[in-house]
DNA sequence: GTCATGGGATTAATCGATTAAGTAAATTCG
DNA sequence: CGAATTTACTTAATCGATTAATCCCATGAC
């Protein structure tokens, strides 16, 4: 057995010293001199006491050494998307070298509140589906760092979505072309569907907003009129949702001339569907994507694309946490000059 | 705040009442009139008690509702591969249904003491990296499910990987055939080289040595004779070792004419390289994967490879783990006939 | 020789809950 | 009606540590 219940208590008597010696024997050398302490972790090596207990620790002092990364959906689908995955592999990367714990909380639940009290902060990537927990986030006592959104006095990590949609769309679209856009988490609509009703310019701060405030003012200054008809509603980064959306876009009479897509994922599967309809990539049609995930640099043809390193704000991320920093960061990002467009 | 640091017994004086109704009213409901705790849960809504500190429950009830992974290598690398992230995706599903929550935890750290004293148990995914780990999961009082590898007396989640790799094997290899084998950690080297010396059939349990008995197996009734020298030992399923592999498995002289990868990542590595010297696969070359993840499905030619699934192994990892499981469990495979063998 | 200093260890309060055991009042039952 | 049982709480021990405050005693200074 190895957990032979052996408590701090225990071995103080054992030894016949205090309990306060036994723990600063664990955790404050300069309270005892070296010679007792050797003494007991030696004797606690020898009667199987492997330190104090973390649970009793982590109520006493006050914290545990996890921090919680919020994933805006559920983890289930965010672990096996490849922005999202690589994001967590650079968190988990920091935290690993500085000996904390990720915990991988769901950012659909309703609160943080069964983690609250234990938690030593939270790194929420991406907008919470539910409201709730955004507000909880702005309220607790415990660090946050936020990623691809901002949270009120709350450091946030994101690169300048409205000029990297308006660069990646200036570069792609030509004078008098028909443009559509391929846009995700726009409105609350669970489906895929067109946008005609919505403001175009919502009051949104999501980065999917800022994004499409860049792709008009791109727009605009093309002479391109924009009409909430050519562009869609994406639910979810996902495959099935993008299909469908790739579907209804190039089936549309006339067909758009160059199609500004919000992920690479979108972007790619539109651009597989475009080719198995005997589409012309770049010369029929022009299409960008965001992101720069690394299947796009190996479809051909390779994708015109806006690159962001996932890996990059993951440690940034978790690094701006331990450090409790509370300014927020702007990170660079690369235009990708690729084959479709 | 959000934390105004109200403690249970705080509310107890407020509302005049003792501690232990309080929490009853939290936690046991048959304890007090249902008026009373209307009354209180009311009262604690108004003041701002959101319920008992969890760190407090945690010590004192002895369960924390947190599941730790267990991952064979260090998590950086175990999330951005599809295999693994598909197997996190199936844990993490059938965990939040049941409201535990999800504690990444490295296998090639030192000890699992540092979170041991507060999870509720362990899934243990392949063998950790660290032997200490592996022993000290075998020796905690706390439930420990294991998938793909055996640990002493804990339920473990397997496919009959000899007999996989046996069927896709005689499916592949052809009469006087010369047969090569790329093997993921066969042996302890940290880099891609072939193996020479280390006995072929060694006392190894892990899945790779199983893999290698049907393998192995498969050739000799097919009266191909089994080398050292055409066996590769490919330290982690990833792209730069497999593609070291690739490059000297096709570049020996003689060729081999059927190639046998213990995973679809080092498969459609090869697969890749061999296009690219205008190698003909199926005609010049078989190849052969093993996993069975979504891309070995989409390439052209599609692989020939063992599917399992990584999912339903994830979900029901969690799911004996949260039964308090005791049985080991079998799974079912597919021989997918693809188009490289 | 007295007093201040400080190293080394102990005492006891505390972290924030849960729960077995106890008690007083209300209810049931023959 | 009185004993037995239930209901509705309360008391107090406990989970396993940390740490401020205190105490004891050996040195060093004057």
């Amino acid at each position: 057995m190895n957990k032979n219940k052996l408590t701090l208590k225990d071995v103080a008597h054992m030894l016949d010293v205090s309990t306060a010696t036994i723990s600063n024997a664990f955790n404050r050398p300069d309270q005892l001199s070296a010679a007792k302490r050797e003494e007991i972790l030696l004797a606690c090596q020898r009667i199987g006491y492997h330190g104090p207990n973390k649970a009793a620790q982590i109520l006493r002092k006050g914290h545990s050494g996890i921090v919680a990364l919020v994933l805006a959906d559920n983890i289930e689908y965010m672990v096996s998307d490849p922005v999202a995955s690589t994001f967590i592999k650079g968190v988990s990367k920091v935290l690993h070298a500085n000996q904390k714990h990720l915990l991988l909380y769901s950012g659909n639940v309703d609160s943080i509140r069964d983690v609250v009290d234990f938690v030593d902060g939270f790194i929420c990537y991406g907008a919470p589906e539910n409201p709730r927990l955004a507000h909880e986030l702005t309220k607790t006592i415990k660090p946050v760092v936020t990623v691809d959104f901002n949270l009120d006095h709350r450091p946030a990590i994101n690169i300048d979505n409205e000029q990297a949609a308006y660069q990646i769309a200036k570069g792609a679209i030509r004078e008098n072309d028909r443009v559509a856009i391929l846009g995700l988490k726009l409105i609350a609509s669970a489906n895929t569907c067109r946008i005609y009703d919505s403001p175009l310019l919502a009051a949104e701060s999501s980065i999917s907003h800022r994004r499409l405030d860049g792709y008009v003012r791109a727009m605009r200054e093309c002479n391109v009129s924009v009409d909430n008809a050519w562009i869609w509603h994406i639910p979810e980064s996902e495959g099935s949702f993008a299909r469908q959306a790739a579907r209804e876009v190039l089936n549309s009479h006339p067909r758009p001339d160059t199609i500004l897509c919000m992920s690479d994922i979108i972007a790619l599967e539109l651009l597989q569907y475009a080719i198995s309809q005997n589409i012309d990539v770049p010369g029929q049609l022009r299409i960008t994507g965001f992101d720069g995930i690394d299947e796009a640099a190996r479809t051909r043809p390779y994708l015109t694309t806006v690159c962001q390193s996932s890996l990059t704000k993951g440690e940034l991320a978790a690094q701006l946490l331990l450090d409790g920093a509370t300014e927020s960061t702007l990170l660079p990002f690369d235009i990708v000059a690729g084959e479709t467009s």
